[in-house]
RNA sequence: GGGCGUGUAGCUCAAUGGCAGAGCAGUGGCCUUUUAAGCCAUUGGUUGAGAGUUCGAGCCUCUCCACGCUCACCA
């Protein structure tokens, strides 16, 4: 491995550790508190006029370092938090505040023990007995400096460059205190949800990500094989196929969150591989699954944010309930003033559309069409939470028809920020209309390859044995997170995201 | 895949086609309550890679690479 010159020198400094009986990379660390439990326990000495000085030992990485003859101070940090360091000679010794001037450095883990105190400046600090090294940095982290100005913390020279930010997440998680607590509230946006489920009777499952067919989304799956089978598979693009077969199994709620994988283009709000919470719920339409997933939102706003509003890329959302509704088709007509009702036909509703010069993509199926219009006109402007309703038959494929307009399904999506969040149906669960649907899809796909989806005889059978009458719900986590962490960018949510190979 | 933009020291950024710089980090000093500590001195560059134009290229042209934005794609 090439190593810069400032690597070099700390390398140099590794040696000099051990020369002089310093183990750089100990085996064991002995921290007594964290930086925040030991904050913690020295405030409450001092509420309580406790003469006992609090003793304690932190571990964490130092953050800065101010060495001045005869003191020095410095800053740790572990995940709770930081804290001021500060040694004298009279307490640590000439030969150990030597070597901390010399041989530590920015980065470096370290374990410090001593009483803690206040500085002049009401500092609360460590007031170090003994200072330990924990494990050497090689490699500086990109330098960022905090200066508190009016109150304000001002970062200087903070890594910013996309680039390493991504493919060195580990350095960009190291200085930027914010980037991990993006990924905290992840988490905790996931157990909100699952706290959520669980607290409801539905059962979390786990279904193959290996498939034999894929299914249940619109998407180029990556494909992969098994060896000893001789068998081709599929990265699922869904799991609701699967989850579906579980309802007629007589698990009459589930859900799952997992990873799906599209082969598909990376863009600001897609990434090839994403985390995506689908529940079914048996008895249930897609008017309980609409109410159901605004309490489901409410209660994760609640859970984590402790609020129901909150800033998205400068707007402020409202998640207060109930969230709007708004019909597909009236959604459309107020944006176009094209009445998609009144074009039954790909041919008249494309006519429309170039009445009004909105370009048509030619051949394009009705429903490519509505689709069309939606994202481009529609899609934008839902900035408030929005159940747009009532979709086009030939788009949903595993929804169910409304009986009073078998070209329309009982489908809803939700969109927050102009992204959408969701996607629902009426599960179509008649096995004749569903063999008819999939025969559709595969005759208006046959002209092109690349579309056409595999007929998953599989999943019929298992409809045959009959499926109670469903409503089913899939959302992206990461949209879910990129709104309550207000980053606009998939990336931001993603631990790793994915990267073109560096060459 | 198309369009636009960016790429300079470890980090953040400068530099009319004319000696490649600053702050922080680093290194050597001074400094017993500092906090972007301060003061003195100082190291560090294949300017993303390659080619071209030019007396001379970080800057202009071309090719390539990576990243960003955007469009396309995305039941």
């Amino acid at each position: 491995m090439e190593r810069t010159e400032l690597e070099r020198i700390r390398i140099e400094k590794i040696e000099r550790l051990r020369a002089a009986g310093i183990e750089p990379y100990p085996t064991r660390a002995n921290p007594t508190h964290t930086v925040a439990q030991a904050v913690q326990a020295f405030e409450a000495a001092e509420a309580a006029a406790s003469a006992d000085p609090v003793q304690v030992t932190v571990a964490g990485r130092l953050r800065s370092l101010r060495p001045m003859g005869k003191v020095a101070f410095g800053h740790i940090e572990d995940s709770t938090g930081k804290l001021q360091l500060f040694m004298r000679i009279n307490e640590i010794g000439e030969e150990a505040l030597k070597q901390f001037a010399e041989l530590y450095d920015l980065g470096d883990f370290v374990e410090a023990a001593g009483s803690m105190m206040r500085t002049r400046t009401g500092e609360i600090s460590v007031h170090v007995s003994r200072v330990t090294m924990l494990a050497k940095a090689i490699t500086p982290l990109p330098a960022a400096k905090d200066e508190v100005v009016d109150g304000v913390l001002v970062r200087h020279a903070q890594l910013s460059d996309p680039e390493t930010r991504y493919r060195q997440r580990y350095a960009d998680l190291a200085v930027n205190p914010d980037v991990r607590e993006v990924f905290r509230k992840r988490a905790a946006i996931t157990r909100a949800l699952r706290d959520f489920f669980d607290g409801r009777g539905f059962l979390e499952v786990e279904t193959p990500i290996l498939q034999p067919i894929y299914g249940g989304a619109a998407a180029q799956p990556f494909t992969t094989h098994h060896n000893q089978l001789h068998q081709d598979l599929y990265l699922r693009i869904s799991f609701e196929l699967y989850l579906k077969r579980l309802l007629v199994g007589m698990l009459d709620r589930v859900y799952e969150i997992g990873r799906d994988f599209r082969n598909e283009g990376v863009s600001f709000k897609h990434n090839p591989e994403f985390t995506q919470l689908e529940f079914y719920w048996a008895y249930a339409d897609y008017e309980k699954v609409m109410a159901l997933v605004e309490e489901m939102l409410v209660y994760v706003c609640d859970t984590v944010l402790g609020t129901r509003q909150f800033e998205y890329d400068g707007t402020i959302i409202n998640m207060d309930l109930p969230f709007k509704r708004l019909r597909m088709r009236d959604g459309i007509l107020e944006k176009t003033g094209i009445d998609i009702y009144a074009h039954p036909t790909a041919e008249s509703l494309a006519e429309a559309m170039r009445a009004k010069n909105i370009p048509v993509k030619p051949g394009a199926q009705r429903g490519k069409l509505v689709d069309a219009l939606l994202s481009e006109f529609l899609e934008p402007e839902l900035i408030q939470p929005t159940f747009l309703y009532d979709y086009p038959r030939d788009i949903s494929p595993l929804a169910k028809s409304k009986l009073e307009d078998p070209s329309i399904v009982e489908r809803f999506e939700i969109y927050v920020g102009g992204m959408e969040l969701g996607n629902a149906f009426t599960e179509l669960n008649d096995p004749l209309d569903q063999e008819q649907r999939f025969l559709e899809m595969g005759r208006a796909f046959a002209s092109d390859d690349e579309e056409r989806h595999p007929l998953d005889e599989d999943y019929l059978q298992a409809m045959s044995y009959g499926m109670p009458p469903t409503g089913g719900f899939g959302m992206g986590m990461e949209r879910l997170c990129m709104l309550l962490t207000n980053r606009p960018n998939i990336r931001e949510v993603l631990l790793f995201p994915h990267l073109r190979e560096e060459k």
